[in-house]
RNA sequence: GCGCCUGUAGCUCAGUUGGAUAGAGCAACGGCCUUCUAAGCCGUGGGUCGGGGGUUCGAAUCCCUUCAGGCGUGCCA
């Protein structure tokens, strides 16, 4: 994966081997090298610690030993330094290398999951409900692990796993029927289906307070039950206020260029829970718990897993044993993530550990990807109380401060509300796959606007900076072959930090992959972003000197797909001008 | 009560399967546009890595314990 790397590894194997008779696998002791904490101890370090029990020798003496039969003049000195064997590269070996690799196109891309298909659950939407700030990170997480995996050579599905079911929908059609029209809906969307819900519960409430009735409850009921017998007028409505809902939220997805292979939400595995419980029954793991089948998971440390309510109705697990079923049936998956916030934890927990108790040998290929809580300004979302953030309003707004700051900065530029678009959106996408996953965010305004130092349209503004500098060099007509380019010329520490972090860039979509982190994508082109600048600030790119001009230019073009290519595997796009 | 997660600079967070003097950004203050995009760059100040034990040559990282916060804990999803 990184060709230094190896090689460094093979180095010290083949002088292990030399000082001390014994062998140990490059791709072992690959794993052990790390980046010195200061660029002066040199740019790869491997600790020596490690191997003084089997060498039976302390620490510096066997760096001191290795370094002394370690010769590789051209691609990298080693040094003792303590315990430590340092190695500082030939910066522009490492330079026309790393540099070579990245212009040949699909850097960092890769066939390791070849013939592999990873389903991807996220988003999944309630019906006739807005998309609010709270839906964002399990959208763009699952978006982004999409493209990476893709990336990576996988086959991916993405699954918007719809909120179609449940009673709160005939409680909607109740509301609908007795007060709703539909113009109405047609033109209010999804605000106008909110409003008829949120009238129904008032209204029910007063109902229940004053005459101490249940009228509209029961009516909401009976809709629902018509909907479960597939009773064709509370169908068609019900089907209606899906596209409708659909429908607003496409405009959401275009903004963000999220999409989706699959709406197969909970509706649509109502006729396919039989069959599990069936299953269950066989395998002899339903049992009978306060009037409730449940599966024991006593074992396991775990609460059972309801699959019917005393009534005999299905519950949330049984649907979604039903998808999983489903999903290993149609896809053949490899892998199969549901990008759900962490409160779901323990349900997930139990779903897995039932497939497994089933014998199905793919149940350890389920993933629950977690991520923490969105609250606004300290206090939990609440649409009732208003307390909330709409995306589109979000998105709104930093679209208009996007354009705000290119009228101000970039009067001549030709596609201002395009830019304003792709950096205002891409604002939103950076904060929210900025940091871990796991951690809580509480969304404040001036936050999530923010568009200075760590951000979205920081590294936009590096990318941009580059397309800039390459086009002068373009219409100046100085672009070189690239064999010309005098790669002595980035030995600086700031250009073959640069080199550095792009030559680490593979490893990051790996570990993003690995760890179903797209933060380490946006840490790795911000980075990246952070040394160019500095890059660019030391030296002048389009120097006088052909071959010091060709190297800079290339280290340029490199940043630039790097970056563009590291955006969009976290779903922004990248501006040429901006 | 029990289970899971989180705790690092004033704020938001990084910190690679344990490694060298714990790093960024924001905020504050001070510099840098007659040179390729100043949405930028450079500098200054700012830390008992929640507390206490332990393991180790070495701990922000692993183990135990304790405190604080969040989430979950049977018929909602």
């Amino acid at each position: 994966m990184n060709e230094i790397k190896r090689e460094l590894a093979e180095l010290i194997s083949t002088a292990v081997k030399k000082c001390y008779g014994t062998e140990m696998s490059a791709h072992a002791l690959q794993g052990y090298l790390e980046v010195p904490p200061e660029k002066s101890m040199g740019d790869y370090a491997f600790p020596c610690f490690r191997l003084s029990r089997e060498l039976k020798q302390a620490p510096p003496q066997i760096a001191a030993a290795l370094a002394g039969s370690i010769n590789a003049p051209g691609f990298s000195t080693a040094k003792q330094m303590g315990g430590y064997l340092n190695f500082s590269l030939n910066r522009s070996q490492a330079a026309r290398r790393t540099l070579d690799k990245v212009l040949e196109g699909n850097y960092g891309a890769s066939d390791i999951g070849a013939g592999k298909t990873v389903c991807i659950d996220y988003s999944s939407i309630n019906i006739a409900k807005r998309f609010h700030i709270g839906h964002l990170s399990t959208t763009m997480i699952g978006h982004s692990l999409k493209r990476i995996y893709d990336y990576l050579g996988y086959k991916t599905v993405g699954i918007n796993h719809l909120g179609d079911w449940g009673t709160q929908f005939g409680k909607l059609i109740s509301a609908y029927k007795r007060w709703g029209t539909r113009a109405e809906v047609e033109q209010g969307g999804v605000e106008a289906l909110t409003r008829l819900y949120v009238r129904f519960h008032e209204e029910s409430a007063k109902e229940q307070d004053t005459l101490g009735t249940h009228t509209l409850e029961d009516e909401g009921r009976a809709y629902f039950k018509a909907i479960e017998d597939g009773d064709p007028e509370a169908m068609e409505i019900f089907n209606w206020f899906k596209e409708v809902t659909l429908k607003d939220c496409q405009k959401t997805y275009e903004l963000l260029g999220v999409s989706f292979d699959s709406y197969n939400g909970e509706a649509f595995y109502n006729d396919k829970m039989q069959s599990v419980i069936d299953a269950l029954r066989e395998k002899g793991l339903l049992s009978q718990s306060e009037g409730a089948s449940v599966v024991d998971l006593e074992a396991e440390g775990m609460p059972p897993c309801l699959i019917l309510k005393k009534d005999g109705a299905t519950l949330y697990a049984t649907r979604d044993l039903a998808a999983a079923l489903y999903r290993a049936q149609t896809y053949h998956f490899d892998k199969c993530l549901y990008v759900v916030a962490y409160q779901q934890d323990l349900h997930f927990r139990q779903v897995f550990e039932v497939l497994k108790k089933m014998g199905y040998p793919w149940a350890d290929n389920m993933v629950h990807v977690s991520f923490g809580m969105v609250s606004y300004e300290a206090q939990t979302l609440s649409t009732r109380k208003g307390h909330i953030v709409y995306l589109d309003d979000l998105l709104q707004q930093a679209q208009e401060k996007a354009l705000k700051i290119i009228q101000e900065k970039s009067p001549d530029l030709d596609n201002k509300q395009e830019v304003a678009r792709q950096v205002g959106v891409g604002a939103v996408i950076y904060t929210d796959l900025q940091n871990n996953r796991i951690k809580d965010i509480d969304f404040w305004w001036d936050r999530a606007l923010n568009f200075d130092g760590e951000s979205g349209p920081y590294v936009q503004y590096t990318h941009a900076r580059c397309c800039s500098v390459l086009r002068k060099a373009q219409a100046a007509g100085k672009a070189q072959a690239a064999e010309e380019a005098d790669y002595s010329s980035l030995s600086d520490d700031a250009a073959s930090e640069l080199v550095a972090l792009l030559s680490r860039f593979p490893e990051a979509v790996h570990d993003a992959a690995d760890k179903y982190e797209p933060s380490m994508i946006t840490r790795a082109i911000t980075d990246i972003a952070q040394a160019y600048n500095k890059f660019y600030y030391d030296n002048r790119i389009l120097d006088d000197d052909p071959g010091v001009r060709q190297a800079r230019v290339r280290l340029t073009q490199a940043t630039r797909d790097v970056l563009k290519q590291g955006m969009y595997l976290i779903g922004m796009e990248a501006p040429e001008r901006m």
